[in-house]
DNA sequence: GAGGTGACTGCGA
DNA sequence: CTCGCAGCCACCT
């Protein structure tokens, strides 16, 4: 089909399957939807999420080393790291701590939802 | 149709 | 450890 969900869709899904005080990678999503390596695309695709609907956790999407990249596109520097912390992450120096620890991989968790 | 952009990632020095 | 380069692919002009 041509009207197949566009990219921006299939990563906006994916975000918002993120679980509460949880967080994910662009790697991982962009893998998820099979475009792997193509993470660019992901943080892309997030600049867009702006006034999406429904509205799109962009804030629990951090890069791989836990840092957060995307923190200047919110409506303020801090937003991102408000958001963490308010669902319960710890943030520290705009890395997210034991950021390993609450990484959520789709391809992971989603597949055991499907079973 | 062609060129430029980007909220990333991996590898080498 | 830090710094630089190349690859990746959809969207915009």
């Amino acid at each position: 089909m041509k009207t197949d969900p566009s990219f921006f869709d299939k990563v906006y899904e994916v975000v918002r399957h993120v679980p509460y005080g949880r967080i994910t990678t662009y790697g991982h999503i962009a893998e998820y939807i099979g475009a792997k390596g193509a993470s660019r695309m992901v943080g892309w695709a997030m600049n867009a999420s702006h006034g999406g609907d429904p509205p799109v956790p962009a804030h629990r999407v951090v890069n791989r080393t836990g840092l957060l990249t995307g923190k200047h596109h919110f409506q303020t520097e801090d937003m991102m790291q408000r958001l963490l912390t308010n669902e319960g992450v710890d943030v520290k120096d705009d890395r997210v701590v034991d950021f390993e620890k609450l990484l959520w991989i789709p391809v992971k968790e989603m597949k055991s939802e499907l079973g």
